[in-house]
DNA sequence: ATCATATTGAAACATATGTTGCAATCCTCG
DNA sequence: CGAGGATTGCAACATATGTTTCAATATGAT
């Protein structure tokens, strides 16, 4: 039994118990966090009842004792099941695996896992790396289609807003590729591409890489076409429970490769963002509305 | 003392340890999801070393036994420090908080916070009556400018994929919002904005919605301009430790909308998402190459 | 109102836990 | 080689833990 099954069956079996045995109930499905990690007779005193309840509690789901519970708890933090949003079992639990509801928190928990990925020692430094190249670089093409285009958008759009190198490739009337020709062993093109590897992509890549042009791969293997081509890789995952796999890692690295790019610039950085206020009120782009006051 | 400051400390400590208790420092630093989760005899046994090592790394350490270090992992597992990479503390640790690294992990953090947040109730079930909305409608037109495009064409080429009533609101030669003069009130305006909010943005939106077409706002506040001409309201959290707000919550939610657009859309999907094959096919838009196999 | 049943509270219980003391062993330096 | 010191393994220890028992109380049907 894991931690899922378990908290529907107390929701399930929530009518038939007594008062006591309820707050009990309520204390585990609201703090899922301590059940493994406060000993029970401190989870009984915060649930306001006696140590024995939190045992009765468990023999009335059939098991045998509350450290039952805390096993099954402890296993499910240990997988990552738990943490990434406590709540997101219980969710599941009350709303009986309704199925939109169901699918939406499996992404989520998907994308929980790739974050932790991501956050690897082995994925940092290659991150570093990348933004180190291309920090150096004179000029960064950043190459994207289809589903991998709001990645490469996205990182050329927070590049332009600290300085003028990034170019992106995009093609209007079929222009896609002729920014290339200028690109030199000085500079950089960063491309995505996932499963279903688009084939322009990489004869472009294929192309820059026979002029001499440094690549930067982002890419889902460490055994697809780019990964061949790339002096620098970044991994990215894209399993999804949905039916279309999720771009989110990888756009997750555009932000971060922005960020240590913008850092690495230093003051540079700072001038360009200035400038960029400076066009942003001339023109009139933003709400000069203050942001009203969050509310909490 | 915090859980990160512990794994700082044993890795500063690591040199001066003797063999056995290396080998316990080792484990704690390698497993922290297992040393609050574990006996400590358990702990031990995988170590491989005596009950009694693990009693005195912590002693070693200055503490005053192995159920202190217990206690400030546990901490930092309620407090979700540990969990969405345990990895991460002994990185920070050992790379002594270098900058970029640490920046990175921050962001990613940062991230995994936010995925929390929108898998909390509230904001599942907005997405999934926004969802609904989406799938009633007979077009969805997209709206997202400057760092909200990447989220407005992504969903555009995700609804596009299982079906032909998305319209993606660009504009190549100022046309950004000609297409929406069709709409009406059995379409959808779905738009995405987050500050500093865009001006064109606010205003497109306005138009619609004055013409009776109902709006969904992707918008980071409950106070937002969008959100007050929103029939369908999501919330985004934007906040980065970078310089520049994340995008990132909004990306996952344009993930999420279209996977549960197309699993409200049932048949009429997989016939779509059929002839789309057909076609990348004829155009030999893929490459044909199966992924080769993953590599362990 | 009364009895049968279920629930609750408190204390006693067996046990597994983290710790400590001590002897055996392994290094290290003269 | 051999003494001094640190390290390690083992077993005993005190204790906090989860469980169980049993009496007191509450609940509900007749």
């Amino acid at each position: 039994m894991d931690q899922g099954e378990l908290a529907e069956q107390i929701v399930n079996a929530f009518d038939g118990m007594s008062a006591q045995i309820q707050s009990a109930a309520r204390y585990v499905l609201d703090k899922p966090h301590d059940v493994a990690l406060l000993t029970m007779r401190e989870q009984a005193r915060q649930a306001g009842v006696q140590p024995a309840t939190m045992t009765r509690l468990a023999q009335h789901l059939g098991l045998d004792g509350y450290e039952t519970v805390r096993e099954i708890y402890a296993a499910a933090i240990r997988g990552g099941e738990i943490g990434f949003a406590g709540k997101a079992g219980v969710q599941v639990a009350s709303q009986k695996l309704k199925g939109d509801h169901a699918l939406a928190i499996d992404i989520l928990h998907s994308i929980s896992g790739q974050v932790a990925y991501l956050a690897e020692s082995r994925s940092i430094d290659r991150l570093v790396a990348t933004a180190r190249a291309l920090t150096a670089a004179r000029r960064v093409y950043c190459l994207g289609l289809r589903s991998s285009h709001a990645v490469a958008w996205h990182l050329h759009y927070i590049l332009s807003l600290i300085g003028e190198k990034s170019i992106l490739l995009h093609g209007i009337g079929g222009t896609e590729g002729d920014a290339l020709r200028s690109a030199t062993k000085d500079d950089v093109l960063i491309a995505a591409s996932v499963l279903p590897y688009t084939r322009f992509t990489i004869e472009l890549v294929e192309f820059a890489a026979s002029r001499g042009v440094p690549v930067v791969a982002v890419t889902d293997s460490e055994v697809a076409p780019l990964a061949q081509l790339a002096d620098h890789l970044v991994l990215v995952p894209t399993g999804s429970p949905s039916f279309f796999h999720t771009m989110t890692p990888a756009f997750i690295v555009s932000e971060i490769l922005g960020a240590l790019v913008a850092g690495q610039a230093g003051d540079s950085a700072v001038e360009a963002l200035r400038r960029f206020d400076e066009q942003g009120v001339a023109l009139n782009t933003h709400l000069n509305q203050r942001p009203p006051r969050k509310v909490l």
